[in-house]
DNA sequence: ACGGATGATGAAAACGTTTACGTTCCGCGC
DNA sequence: GCGCGGAACGTAAACGTTTTCATCATCCGT
């Protein structure tokens, strides 16, 4: 249409160089004329490029993978990126068939599977694929890796409650095979034993669900003695614990404080608010994505910076008694 | 490897038949051993399939589109769909590069823009790509679209609250140019008109942030004669308006009901609970998806049913003091 | 035993790009 | 005037599949 052959068009469209400014001109114009897009799969069959990562993640419930999916994308759209996304992988051979599936049309990877030991990552993560690990529990050499310092913001909560005052804390767990779950349950573990109050740890067994948390809640009510704190594995559970002890008829933060982790949108508008660990979650898929990024565009780089983790910070509210300004909302 | 040529591999790992069992089964198990995984970017040069469907969203903030892509993801899963997200499309002309690059992309598109609109859309969609409009105002004969039932839930909410013996309603209104902000405000106006009492609508402009919600109310409460029932057209706006009640001390239900629009998970756990109205976004989500796939699957279908509302429901909790019972959270 | 139908398999084209390599043309230095 | 270098552009190969068509073997009916 332009009467030139399709390599000119092509550079000219790439801008590579070797074509005149005026036909580069001629060139574009009939190409937006035409309303011509180049088609994908030709160009990334023959550049091994797709411009696109994948993220596999367990699901895609609840305000934390929202936010996850908000960093990721915010990331991947500043380098040009597309995401393609991946969800609900109850079980390893679903998440393998993904993963499978994803190869050969991405560029990289961001995987999120709480239920990834190490072999099931050799045996199905690509080796030529840039990858990067979120909050999985493998500590493997050939992937990088970004967590969440569960350990520590869990530590400073049981620091926290015990500053206040509180005896008897226990904790009420998520489900038993989730990284996150057995860092903060170490913080708090090593929070007690700090404080030589190792051996008064008592953890329950919740799932991360609000109704798991009201049904633990229950459970420490029934103990005796009684606790006077309880620190609950993230926040939904902690609000079950709040669901509980209200008609239980127990004050919160009076007789007993209720503590919870992530900092959820919702956390703040609960009654008492909620004390809890800030996890700037965006912050973690914007950092992942920019590790794979910089991955993808040196694959050379041997790997300087192997594990990042990334902070959290503890969020003092009303319920756990030891601000009385907390509350607020503006 | 397996002593065949690529056409009997290809036939093999389709299963088109053509092989028999036993040579399928080789080529099978070499092609495991091997980890041969088919390069999807040349089976789309040939097939003109991507097996991908591109989601366009405004954004990504908020239990909104959390939910939205959850719906999308699950329908799209079913199908063995990919799901290409791009989101943070602030303006028009973004938006339309968007749009471009994820031609060629995918089989088919779901586009949610708020602010495109009838001639925006017939520059930049592409004719030939399936394209279901999720609650666009444009009303265009050549693409699906689905929309929430916003004036229906919105006059009902209306209508319960002068049942409940409420006389002077005001409403909160969202961003100005929004299809759902506008076919809430409609209903508002359409509940108010039907029981004669349309000549007593005010409509404050706020911007679907709390922070608005908290400004219009203490605006609303400094009209006179005073409102006795605040409708915010989201749920955030109606959580700032909570906030500024009780910042003025004015008691909730018993002066001024308030309500709001959305059911998004944080109003059950407001105090008081939120009297809303639930849109099952997921479900939305997946109605599209399941629209664009019978689309994609059947081109010919001469779009029999060109326009679907996905209804609404009024959920009354104790904000809008018509329910002693309301506010249960098990 | 032979022709023809049937079914398995291979050869090769096609998809739409990018890019290495030629070819042409122009200007410049000798 | 002639060769030469370089810029602009075209030609064609390559990417890895799917699919059409041809080929070949096998089996069946006569």
């Amino acid at each position: 249409m332009a009467n030139v052959s399709v390599a000119s068009v092509s550079r000219a469209l790439n801008g590579h160089g070797g074509v005149t400014a005026e036909t580069q001109k001629r060139i574009r114009e009939v190409a937006t004329r035409l309303r011509y897009v180049p088609h994908s799969a030709a160009r990334s069959l023959i550049t091994r490029r797709t411009q696109t990562i994948g993220a596999l993640l367990p699901d895609l419930h609840g305000a934390f993978f929202s936010e996850l999916i908000r960093g990721i994308d915010l990331a991947a759209r500043a380098r040009g990126l597309y995401l393609l996304v991946s969800s609900s992988h109850g079980d390893a051979t679903e998440a393998a068939i993904a993963l499978r599936a994803m190869q050969g049309r991405v560029d990289g990877l961001l995987v999120m599977s709480p239920h990834a030991d190490a072999a099931f990552l050799d045996e199905n993560l690509p080796i030529v694929l840039p990858t990067v690990l979120i909050n999985s529990h493998v500590r493997s050499e050939r992937h990088a890796a970004l967590d969440v310092d569960d350990f520590g913001g869990a530590k400073v909560m049981v620091e926290h409650l015990l500053a206040s005052g509180r005896k008897r804390i226990v904790f009420i767990a998520g489900p038993a095979v989730n990284h996150d779950v057995e860092e903060r349950c170490r913080g708090y573990r090593e929070g007690l034993a700090a404080a030589g109050l190792g051996d008064t740890a008592v953890v329950l067994q919740g799932d991360f669900t609000e109704e798991s948390g009201y049904r633990m809640a229950k459970e420490a009510l029934a103990m005796s003695p009684r606790p006077d704190a309880i620190f609950a594995a993230n926040d939904m559970m902690a609000i079950g614990a709040l669901s509980a002890l209200a008609d239980a008829g127990v004050r919160v933060p009076d007789e007993i404080a209720v503590t919870g982790f992530d900092d959820i949108p919702m956390a703040r508008y609960v009654t008492p608010p909620l004390t809890t660990v800030r996890v700037r979650i965006a912050e973690l898929g914007e950092a992942a994505m920019d590790r794979l990024g910089r991955m993808i565009e040196a694959p050379e780089d041997a790997a300087p910076e192997p594990r990042v983790v990334v902070s959290t910070e503890l969020v003092v509210r009303a319920s756990c008694g030891a601000s009385d300004k907390a509350g607020r909302r503006h």
